[in-house]
RNA sequence: GGGCGCGUAGCUCAACUGGCAGAGCAACUGACUCUUAAUCAGUAGGUUGUAGGUUCGAUUCCUACCGCGCUCACCA
């Protein structure tokens, strides 16, 4: 029998010991007074004297490390990434509670009740008065110091990333605060939050190969978006006059350390501004993301100091350098040779027509459109521009990507009748933004790959798992020892 | 999809030129009422990713496959 079968026995026959002992081991509701980060944020700063009228709380969390000195000894509890010792005396809990102490294995779930005080080392501890089992392990946590390593255990099994790595959870939090802080900025202008569909019959607002899926009912095709540009615009031609929306997108191209198919954008549409607006509206919500994220509009990532509290502004041909360039030519020499140099936040605007089929073309060079693209570290994170809302310009930049269609382009854009009618309402002159979340989230987490920062990755599918016969096999193996 | 690299105990890693697969942590037994990588004494744990091949002998060399990483192409 190998050594994981062996300890998973093992700790199924424990669960039986802690019911025998009067405990659940998998357990109920347990109205805790404080979070383990709420304590280190009110105590920590105290000392053992500020804590002599010994303040009582009551926690749950996790085990991560246990050191049992016979009658007495210590473990640390960890929530949300933060750690408290619990100090367990025998003269201090009942009989019971002692023997389940002593039986408690790393990974376990408990509850305490007791107060706070100070160690003779000088650290903030709880003094166990009482002990509530809530969850029993039965597999093995990975090593105390070294953590988790392995990146594809820790992206295909992150729950064990989470309880490992402590900075994993930090890379999440503050990847939430970084769409809250977008958000609450968006609100504060007058934006409103809106869903458009992630399913639909006619893709568009990019150029991407899309996924596409079925609906059994209406027996029709249907492709997962690649963006929801044209619908959030239709919402404008509604005179919605400010939307956003901060959701999945999903293009089924390559897999990278910057690509995932499914994606996070922000997207928002203001009427009656231009691309010029969109960049002074992207430079305080950027920099105010960065603060709001790490408490400073600098931030460092992987060995380069960025600075978003001065984003720096520049055509597309002042950036290539070459006026003999021109449509497609220009972008390729661009994307070649300029954007991996984009270290520090940069817009780049003004780009070529053909590869623009959305934007407003340039009064004085109808060649080129008023559109912008956001650059930092290397990477695309943001891509904006004055909305075309002529209808007529609209319906023959449709026909010119049809051509390019034609011509094997498989990401060319699709015609969007809809989209036409939609316009020929009249469409107010209008600004329009997309932000790559999870980009912007790697560099304000320093994080190298976009995989650590999405949650649960898309990985190919791993081999056997095995643990729904390890369970059945167990159960039925203490069964048969029960009944000898 | 192409190229390069990696896969050894639950975790983190060793194993020289092809010669008995090992350590630390975790686990188990025992001691220990302020430890924090707790300590001390002892015990157990392996289909070396999978399948073939070469060889007296393969973790090591060769082939294919599976998974992951990096990179190029593509893309945001």
């Amino acid at each position: 029998m190998s050594l994981e079968d062996d300890l998973f026995q093992q700790r199924l026959r424990r669960v039986h010991e802690i019911e025998a002992l009067g405990f659940k081991p998998y357990g109920q509701r347990f109205d805790f007074s404080h979070t383990i980060p709420q304590i280190l944020a009110a105590y920590t700063d105290k000392t053992a004297e500020q804590l002599a009228d010994k303040p009582q709380v009551r926690i749950a969390a996790r085990i991560l490390t246990i050191r049992r000195m016979g009658k007495a000894g210590f473990m640390h509890l960890q929530q949300s990434g933060e750690r408290l010792q619990v100090y367990v005396r025998k003269d201090a809990v009942s009989e019971n509670e002692y023997k389940l102490y002593e039986m408690l294995d790393l990974g376990d779930i408990v509850g305490i009740d007791g107060y706070l005080f100070r160690t003779r080392t000088g650290e903030l501890s709880v003094h166990a008065e009482k002990i509530t089992f809530l969850s029993k392990i039965l597999l093995n946590l990975p090593e105390k110091w070294h953590g988790l390593e392995d990146v594809e255990i820790r992206y295909r099994q992150r729950y064990l990333d989470l309880i490992a790595n402590p900075e994993s959870q930090k890379i999440f939090l503050t990847r939430a605060k970084i769409i809250s802080s977008l958000r609450r900025q968006l609100e504060s202008h007058g934006f409103i939050e809106v869903e458009t569909p992630m399913m639909q019959p006619v893709y568009g607002g990019a150029t991407a190969r899309p996924f596409v899926t079925h609906h059994n009912t209406l027996d029709m095709d249907l492709y997962l978006r690649i963006a929801p540009e044209l619908y959030l615009k239709r919402l404008i031609v509604g005179g919605m006059d400010r939307v956003y929306e901060i959701n999945r997108n999903f293009r089924n191209e390559g897999i990278s350390t910057q690509h995932n198919p499914e994606f996070t954008m922000l997207e928002f549409y203001q009427a009656y501004t231009d691309y010029h607006g969109m960049m002074d509206l992207s430079c305080e919500l950027l920099r105010q993301a960065a603060v709001d994220a790490t408490g400073s509009p600098i931030v460092e990532f992987q060995g380069e100091t960025l600075d978003f509290s001065n984003i720096r502004r520049m055509t597309m041909r002042e950036a290539v350098g070459d006026p003999s360039l021109r449509g497609h030519d220009l972008v390729h020499a661009f994307e070649q040779r300029i954007e991996p140099t984009l270290i520090q936040p940069t817009i780049i605007y003004e780009y070529p027509v053909e590869v623009s089929p959305l934007s407003k073309n340039n009064a004085d060079d109808p060649s080129f459109v008023d559109r912008f693209e956001i650059y930092a570290a290397g990477m695309e994170i943001g891509n904006a521009y004055t909305e075309l809302n002529d209808p007529n310009e609209q319906r023959r930049r449709f026909e010119l990507q049809l051509k390019m269609k034609e011509a094997g382009d498989e990401e060319a854009h699709q015609m969007d009748e809809d989209y036409l009618r939609a316009m020929s309402y009249g469409m107010p002159p209008t600004g329009g933004e997309g932000i790559g979340i999870d980009r912007l989230t790697m560099i304000l987490t320093n994080s190298k790959s976009i995989r650590d920062v999405i949650l649960f990755p898309l990985l190919r599918l791993e081999g056997e798992i095995g643990i729904a016969a390890k369970l059945r096999s167990e159960e039925s193996g203490v069964r048969s020892q029960e009944s000898e």
